[in-house]
DNA sequence: ATTAGCATCCTTTTT
DNA sequence: GGATGCTAAT
């Protein structure tokens, strides 16, 4: 369908006029823009590329870009395409958009993410790829379970060929740009027993059976369709007069290509990125696109913000002496106008749970100060780390929020629903139905299944329909055949109603509640069964913000997020890559360790590259700070349930002097007072409270086991601390020693990390049993206690 | 058909 | 430590 919904301006010495008459106007929206951020709005013709640092304004220049192209009256809203990495960043431009023109706008249909675009454009011309324009966009779970199918239906041993992994290369090849027929040969040998690229082509046809596309796929065949029908291509060249792309450091291959090919057309695209701020290169992210922008678009204009308007001298001054380490930048020099401010600090901690109980304390004195909680964050390297500050904040009653959790749409119960509410409204949705035939429990199984698959196959239809079929036959027992009718009937039931207008929230219910699914979670009784039934609840309810069905799962597929309560005041949980974008007051930066951050595996895997954007990272989270910036680092860790000892970050290193100073810590808590040059002299705690008999004695195992390991192995590692370099303890090892001499007493009031205040009912040996004030009586380590006052 | 118990694998995350 | 996924037992 081409796009001609909306007249263009009658012709060009119309717009011309407007224009000018325009331009005559006041403008408003250019106000308190420096001269950088002012030529990068005004630029309207030709490529254009933004630098753009941390803290520069960044999305103001893209929104007041693209509110000064239709305050001149150069384009329509519809005729401006703007793509946004997230939904919340799409959400935000809108918004902001809006305010800037003061309602004037109406929405921008072109506004959106990568793949939200791409989904338009590709509903209009889906029967180009071999799709029908109402296909369903699979998820990575579905994407998966067809995997499997694949793999088994070419005799390969699932275990030796996960699907998982199959996954990734899919997704990998998709990012590239690669339809089946483009794998390069060597690739696709790898995987599979040399089968790769041919189970790419097998996975490819079974989603066109299905109706369906990954989310590869959304871009991936935009450009296929883009490439093959250059008149297609045409109709967007003669829409969108003026394109602009976020994040543009983040785009992959695929995106690249798709978006030069829309491009090409008026060439009137703007690009704003920032290659220090590249974090996702392990996603298929090519900073290189940057660099190739001159390359592809020549003549474009190149355009550096370099005004930081968030952070203070010390803050600005610590990161980007961090980030001048890498190599390979374009190069951007941060300045601000601001104050120097408090300098970032660097905290040591014996090991995480003190780290945690310091930022909690740190936290607390904060809030009693007046600082709003909403204002400050935990940013950690990876999510693992979060749990011991969850704990942590819920012994102090410190309101919380965890950002990047699973994903609303990504928990079971709402795909189950979801699977329901698909198959009803579309009945080629194998996935769907082969999700839910047995959910709740109905005795259609393994057995069942393979029957209703062998009818499919033959007889060429979907799952559903076969069904229908076979349960009109012999050919099942009795008790199978009844439960399927069952469900078959109940099925077409629901979709009847949809059709003949019952209220898609009302169907939506009765779903839910017919199918037996909300009794299989009533019935249920672990701690999750009634959440999820919450989340059922609130699922049904955000339908009804949507016409009908239809519409409700095509945003689900894209956009669903949960909706926690955003504007109370709480501290913010997350890891580095979540916090892209945002901004505190004051931040905090946990688990500053070799191995930890800079993340092991990202050197391992890719070297120097990796290594830079580990450092990438490290300038990411202290540029999130307006004014603190504060980074931690604990002496042990556990990793994989073991202890280790650790070695504190490079990166800290790499800190200028000038912008940072150790923290001294609370009294008792051990802090490490030395020079910030001298980390690596660690450990080397005489705080008080490790000064106990049982933590010398622990001290004395690790030299022994040290030198046993020195004798056996030969010195390793850098420096003095080398030898402590992965080393593990054993957790019960250290927790028991510390415990010595701890001398609890019968009816004694003691405080439990995780459990809370209680009484000491029995003593035996290093073990309590402890009668807590809320948790009841647990037998804990005495080691775990504290007297309480 | 269901489930308990055992082995295995551990970044980062969007759509 | 803990989630996940498979085998083996009921």
């Amino acid at each position: 369908m081409p796009p001609a919904d909306e007249t263009a301006p009658a012709n060009a010495s119309g717009l011309a006029a407007r224009a000018l008459a325009a331009s005559a106007a006041r403008r408003p929206y250019l106000e308190g823009l420096n001269a950088e951020q002012r030529e990068a709005v005004e630029t309207l013709d030709g490529p254009v590329l933004v630098l753009s640092g941390a803290g520069t304004g960044k999305t103001r220049v893209l929104t007041t870009r693209i509110a000064h192209i239709i305050a001149t009256a150069r384009a329509y809203p519809s005729q401006i395409l703007a793509v946004t990495f997230t939904n919340k960043a799409a959400r935000e431009m809108k918004l902001r958009v809006g305010l800037l023109l003061g309602e004037v706008a109406e929405g921008m249909p072109w506004l959106g993410t990568f793949h939200s675009i791409a989904t338009k454009m590709l509903r209009r011309h889906a029967e180009l790829v071999g799709l029908r324009p109402d296909f369903t966009i699979l998820d990575t779970d579905d994407q998966i379970r067809l995997l499997k199918q694949v793999i088994a239906a070419e005799n390969l041993d699932e275990k030796r060929w996960p699907a998982r992994h199959f996954a990734h290369l899919i997704d990998s090849w998709k990012n590239r740009g690669l339809a089946p027929d483009k794998v390069p040969p060597g690739e696709g040998m790898a995987f599979g027993n040399g089968k790769g690229v041919k189970l790419y082509g097998a996975y490819q046809e079974r989603l066109a059976t299905l109706n369906a596309a990954d989310f590869g796929d959304l871009l991936l065949h935009v450009i296929t369709i883009f490439r093959a029908h250059p008149d297609v291509l045409g109709l967007y060249h003669e829409r969108f007069r003026f394109i602009l792309v976020d994040e543009y450091q983040d785009t992959n291959v695929a995106q690249y290509l798709w978006l030069r090919l829309v491009a090409q057309g008026r060439r009137n695209v703007c690009c704003v990125g920032d290659d220090d701020q590249s974090i996702y290169g392990w996603r298929g992210a090519e900073v290189d696109n940057i660099l190739r922008f001159e390359h592809d678009f020549p003549g474009a204009k190149v355009i550096r913000l370099e005004q930081n308007y968030r952070s203070t001298g010390h803050i600005l001054g610590a990161a980007s002496a961090l980030i001048a380490h890498n190599q390979g930048r374009l190069g951007k020099t941060l300045r601000t106008d601001a104050e120097d401010g408090a300098m970032v600090t660097v905290t040591g901690a014996w090991d995480s749970q003190e780290e945690a109980r310091l930022i909690g304390d740190e936290i607390e004195a904060l809030q009693s100060k007046g600082h709003a909680l909403s204002e400050m964050a935990v940013l950690v390297r990876i999510s693992a780390q979060m749990r011991e500050f969850e704990d942590r904040f819920v012994n102090l009653g410190l309101p919380y929020r965890v950002i990047g959790g699973p994903r609303f749409y990504e928990r079971m119960e709402i795909r189950d629903a979801l699977a329901y509410f698909r198959i009803v409204t579309q009945p080629a949705d194998d996935l769907a139905f082969e999700r839910i035939i047995n959910t709740p429990k109905r005795g259609l199984a393994e057995a069942t299944l393979s029957l209703l698959h062998n009818h499919a196959r033959s007889a060429r239809v979907p799952l559903l329909r076969a069904a229908e079929a076979l349960a009109q036959s012999e050919e099942l027992k009795p008790k199978p055949r009844v439960s399927l009718r069952d469900l078959l009937i109940a099925i077409s039931g629901w979709a009847e109603r949809l059709e003949n207008g019952t209220p898609h929230t009302e169907v939506a219910a009765q779903i839910l509640e017919e199918s037996g699914y909300t009794d299989m979670w009533k019935a249920d009784r672990s701690a999750e069964a009634a959440g999820r039934l919450d989340n059922l609840k609130e699922l049904v309810r955000s339908m009804e913000e949507f016409p009908d069905m239809r519409a409700f799962l095509e945003h689900v597929a894209l956009v669903m997020e949960a909706s926690d309560g955003e504007d109370e005041d709480r501290v913010s949980i997350m890891t580095l890559h979540g916090a892209k974008g945002l901004e505190f007051e004051t931040v905090f930066l946990p688990g500053w360790e070799d191995g930890l951050f800079p993340n092991q595996r990202a050197l391992d895997e890719n070297g120097r590259a990796g290594l830079e954007e580990e450092r990438r990272l490290a300038y990411v989270g202290i540029t999130r700070s307006r004014r603190n910036a504060k980074i931690y680092f604990a002496t042990n860790r556990r990793l994989h349930g073991l202890w280790q000892s650790t070695v504190p970050s490079r990166f800290i290193d790499e800190l200028p002097q000038a912008h940072v100073e150790v923290a001294e810590g609370e009294a008792g808590y051990g802090a490490p007072r030395h020079a910030p040059s001298r980390f690596d002299n660690l450990p080397a705690f005489a705080a008080s409270t490790y000064a106990t008999p049982g933590w010398q004695r622990a001290q004395a195992r690790q030299r022994m086991a040290e030198e046993a390991s020195a004798r056996g192995t030969g010195m390793r590692g850098r420096g003095a601390a080398g030898g402590f370099q992965n080393r593990i303890i054993e957790g019960e090892v250290v927790a028991s020693s510390i415990a010595q001499g701890a001398g609890f007493i019968m009816g004694e009031r003691v405080f439990h990390q995780k459990f809370g205040p209680g009484v000491v009912a029995a003593i035996e040996g290093n073990k309590l049993t402890v009668d807590f004030d809320k948790a009841g009586r647990k037998m804990v380590l005495d080691s775990f206690m504290q007297k309480a006052g």
